[in-house]
DNA sequence: CCAGCAGCCTGAAAGC
DNA sequence: TGCTTTCAGGCTGCTG
């Protein structure tokens, strides 16, 4: 039997949040799902955060790809002969972009972005299902908000694209910090994080060099720049503590070494590694598309075990603030 | 331009 | 037991 620490040092109200493991197990899981599937519907909660769904109407899904924290769904025109309403015709504005999209006149492709935020879903009706949004016919209903109501599995969905093979792609999010937009592809200036994304940890411009140049040209602390998303793209609190745990690198440090940053970013990298091969982190709310919880929580070292001994020395970890978020780290193998 | 921070949002847990 | 307060966190937009 395992023993407990005291209640008042387990983080019991830890929720964790997608970060880039996350996004990228739902990403291998709807990849294969979505592929060349038309949306045929689509249902959208009443929130500017989410209504951009609609535009999706009419759409071919292709590829599903991930940037970050971000999940980007390429849409094509539909194959349908009769002209999707919801398409809108090449925007005149952007004469700047050097990319010209080589689409059929008058259509741009599109992408369809996600942003799962802290608490946001993604899945995929199994075909044949008897779930109510299953047949279209039930999204009149949905949109009379009686049905999307009135069950608890249903009552924090956001929005619902309904495919041409009878299937839906569901996004649900209790806290609505997600987002959607659908954007002409590659366009992402509307949004600022995605737009300033760093490059993914596995890039082969996330250099040590590269990364200790941005950590030192600035005046805030290491932790705030790795969770900026500006420096390198995709970590979160979790990843961010673990890295500079495996580091040794103190995360309220304003500067770090040639040989710490070869160190860090070899840490970020691994760190992210071996939580994709464990299907994510699930400490409460995560979920893959398939609704399984990750692996992950099982193999963190310094995440959530503030009052715990540090597996390295045998410190006691502490909890600190930074940049408003909860911090664990280790006194002793991380000094400033 | 940069850094810091409030606000968004909800449910769970702690506190009273 | 039941009510109130606190906390978690990614991102946006405002302020100094």
């Amino acid at each position: 039997m395992r023993l407990q620490p005291p209640l008042g040092l387990c983080s019991a109200t830890l929720n964790n949040v997608p970060e880039l493991p996350e996004v990228e197990t739902i990403r291998r899981q709807l990849d294969p799902l979505l592929r060349d599937c038309s949306v045929q519907q689509v249902w959208a909660f009443d929130s500017p955060k989410f209504t951009s769904a609609h535009q999706a109407l009419g759409s071919r899904l292709q590829g599903v790809r991930r940037r970050g924290k971000y999940l980007l769904i390429d849409l094509d025109p539909a194959p349908d002969p009769s002209p999707a309403p919801a398409l809108a015709p090449a925007p005149a504005q952007h004469p700047d972009r050097n990319h010209v999209v080589e689409s059929s006149p008058g259509v741009a492709a599109r992408e369809l972005i996600v942003h799962l935020g802290m608490t946001g879903r993604l899945s995929v009706s199994s075909t044949g299902s008897e779930h109510p949004s299953t047949t279209v016919s039930s999204l009149t209903s949905w949109e009379q908000s009686t049905r999307v109501e009135s069950s608890s599995s249903q009552r924090h969905l956001r929005a619902v694209w309904v495919l041409d093979d009878g299937r839906s792609l569901f996004f649900d999010d209790v806290r609505r910090f997600g987002r959607i937009a659908v954007v002409a592809a590659g366009e992402h200036q509307s949004l600022a994080t995605l737009a300033a994304l760093g490059p993914e940890p596995f890039d082969d411009d996330f250099t040590a060099d590269y990364l200790r140049q941005q950590i030192n040209s600035t005046k805030r602390s290491v932790k705030a720049q790795l969770l900026s998303q500006r420096v390198v793209a995709g970590l979160g609190n979790i990843y961010v503590d673990e890295a500079l745990w495996r580091a040794q690198v103190h995360p309220a440090a304003k500067r770090i070494t040639k040989v710490q940053s070869m160190k860090l970013r070899r840490d970020i990298q691994e760190v992210i590694a071996v939580a994709i091969n464990n299907g994510g982190t699930t400490l409460r709310n995560y979920r893959d598309a398939e609704g399984s919880a990750g692996s992950n929580q099982h193999h963190l070292q310094c995440y959530g075990r503030a009052g715990q001994d540090c597996l390295r020395c045998g410190t006691t970890l502490r909890r600190i603030l930074i940049d408003a978020r909860a911090t664990v780290f280790c006194p002793r193998c991380q000094r400033r």
